[in-house]
RNA sequence: CGGAGCGUAGCUCAGCUUGGUAGAGCGCCAGCUUUGGGAGCUGGAUGCCGCAGGUUCGAAUCCUGUCGCUCCGACCA
């Protein structure tokens, strides 16, 4: 295609809406436009590389024996009733009414849609397994979209969902897509890495992630070197803190003390009381279903959400409010603990403690009376009622569970995720088979995502320089850029490049012809910006010698006789197409 | 949803404190020069100063409201 055709809007100067590397460079190198928050237009650059993205993405399952289909974007509302996700992803689902003022929804996934229509389709274990995939605009009602495309109202997602007779069967698809989406990433030049994900409300240990290590990232990964280990930080397990839980008594009973003003972990830590916060007991409310439930971690970790998600096996908790609080335990946050009127308290429904509580001695805790703590506390002595969980968050440094070194923390940008369902949604949706003894069993769905859209912005993440985008040649818009620098159609640089975009074309590249009447180097900082992987450089100077000029992206440039430029670009594209995809 | 910041030319931004005819650079258009790394000179076009009210003789500027955008936060007591 010729440069000067096309919509390729360059921007020399930063926009001032993008913060973060990728989106500045996909907006300065003319890949999407904003229309609003969350919401971006595709510029013929950015599609072109957005269906690269998606034939990876369409090869790789269609090889991994998965079929394509196309579902509603707009659903109604019962399926969403039915499985349960009306209310537990209310807050993300996209409502929307018609003219007779029924509500529908927007689909921000499509579990609901594929397991209704396996209901009606699929009545045999002779007809499994089964997997469908789309690739699809998918919504989502962000509390904050942010940093382009990579957390938006609108975005394309790759979602398949498989269908087994069991559960052993349901693993194998499992391990079928996790091989494909190793291979999918591959091929996109993005170095993706498979982390352990939290299963959710669902449980098993069938969840990963695959996440590209960036700084922009929005999740943690906790992470190996050995390679032994890696897990998202909701995830996440250690062998435990770096300072051990105190286990010696200190004392006969609970002393309580006065603490005045006191209600942080910190306050508590310094002056003049000194009780490392390893030596505390923290003490936090959630509210569920009009109960509280109380957590106890020590002072210096952190609760893990998810994991209580998983261990309450709902998500439809929240943090009490301090009229809550009050209200059964009689202190205000910053002054409880679970050692005084707790037990027994019908207002509250559980108490959960950490793991690196188990046997904790000596230990200091809130009082459940304004201004007063309780040091002395042996937990096993003094509180009733526990019950023992993992939910603590890992931190740097803690050691691995599996090769006991240092365990270090990354930020990483989440690009697919592969999960086993199980029968969450085929019993709720009524999605059953007869199997080969006649009997009706629910299938075993597993689901496996792709951000489509998001991928493309973390190869920009990760292919880039001062210059602008580099592009793998897999992904990029355009294989190779001639850069004529003389466009008059008459004069032999012109009438070489045209003769060159000719026979690459022939050959099936891609390739654009700069044509603009532009100066040199406008042109070739133009093409550095859009990143395209070969340039061929053709103008009167070297053309004197009968040469040309070849450039990788990033790369050396190399003058080479006009005869053999060609067959040169073909090599380097051949080169560059092995290194990723074998 | 809470907090903060910003809305002025296509883009990046100044002007606002202290009210008095709307600015710069880049881009765009025309011409000349230039022609191998985002050129130079000359001339030109471009604005509901986000929107709506208010104060004032007079508002980009002050006040109120509203909409939009960006960032931080939204369990960690």
């Amino acid at each position: 295609m010729r440069w000067s055709q096309l919509l390729i809007p360059t921007l020399k100067e930063t926009p001032a809406e993008a913060e973060i590397l990728s989106h500045k460079l996909l907006l300065r190198a003319g890949l999407v436009r904003k229309l609003t928050g969350g919401l971006y237009t595709f510029l013929p650059l950015g599609l072109r590389v957005l269906q690269k993205i998606q034939n990876i993405i369409r090869e790789e399952m269609n090889r991994a024996g998965a079929q394509e289909v196309l579902m509603p974007a707009l659903q109604p509302t019962d399926i969403w009733e039915r499985s349960g996700r009306y209310e537990t992803a209310s807050d993300v689902l996209f409502k929307v009414k018609d003219r007779g003022d029924k509500q529908w929804v927007l689909g921000p996934t499509h579990e609901e849609v594929i397991t209704t229509l396996v209901a009606g389709e699929i009545n045999s274990y002779r007809q499994m397994p089964k997997n469908f995939y789309q690739i699809q605009t998918k919504f989502r009602d962000e509390i904050r979209p942010r940093f382009g495309l990579m957390r938006a109202k609108e975005f394309i997602m790759k979602d398949a969902y498989s269908f087994d007779v069991s559960d052993d069967a349901a693993s194998e698809s499992y391990e079928r897509m996790y091989a494909a989406y190793g291979r999918i990433f591959r091929r996109c030049g993005l170095l993706a890495f498979p982390v352990e994900a939290d299963t959710g409300v669902i449980g098993g240990k069938f969840s990963h992630e695959f996440v590209v290590p960036a700084e922009t990232g929005e999740d943690e990964m906790v992470y190996c070197e050995t390679g032994a280990y890696a897990a998202n930080i909701e995830k996440a397990v250690s062998s435990g803190p770096v300072t051990p839980t105190p286990k010696e008594s200190t004392g006969g009973s609970p002393e309580k003390f006065a603490t005045p003003g006191v209600t942080t972990i910190d306050a508590l830590a310094g002056e003049p009381y000194g009780v490392p916060a390893s030596c505390q007991i923290k003490t936090l409310v959630y509210s569920l279903e009009g109960r509280l439930i109380l957590v106890l971690l020590r002072g210096d970790d952190q609760l893990n959400e998810a994991k209580l998600a998983g261990h309450l096996g709902t998500t439809l908790f929240r943090p009490a409010t301090a009229d809550e609080i009050v209200a059964v335990l009689g202190a205000r946050p910053g002054s409880l603990g679970a050692v005084v009127g707790v037990s027994g308290n019908s207002g509250v429904r559980l108490i959960l403690a950490d793991e690196v509580l188990r046997g904790a001695k000596g230990m200091t805790t809130g009082a459940n009376e304004d201004g007063c703590h309780l040091r002395h506390v042996e937990i096993d002595r003094d509180i009733a009622g526990i019950e023992w969980v993992d939910l603590r968050t890992v931190k740097e440094g803690e050691l691995c569970v599996a090769s006991g070194k240092a365990l270090k923390i990354r930020r990483a940008i989440e690009v697919g995720h592969v999960f086993k369902l199980g029968t969450k949604y085929s019993e709720a949706l009524d999605a059953k088979f007869l199997d080969e003894n006649g009997k009706s069993k629910p299938c075993v769905m597993g689901c496996y995502g792709i951000g489509v859209t998001r991928t493309l912005q973390a190869v920009i993440e990760q292919g880039n320089d001062g210059f602008g985008v580099i592009w793998p040649i897999t992904v990029a818009p355009f294989q190779i850029c001639i850069t004529a620098l003389d466009v008059d159609p008459a004069g032999e640089p012109m009438r070489l490049a045209e003769a060159c975009y000719k026979e690459l074309t022939d050959l099936g590249y891609e390739v654009i012809l700069d044509d603009r009447a532009e100066r040199p180097g406008f042109k070739f900082k133009d093409s550095e910006l859009i990143g395209i992987p070969l340039r061929l450089a053709i103008g009167e100077k070297s053309l004197k010698d009968g040469m040309v000029e070849i450039k990788p992206r990033g790369g050396e440039m190399e003058k080479i006789s006009k005869d053999a430029a060609v067959k040169r670009l073909v090599e380097l594209a051949g080169e560059m197409r092995r290194a990723l995809e074998g």
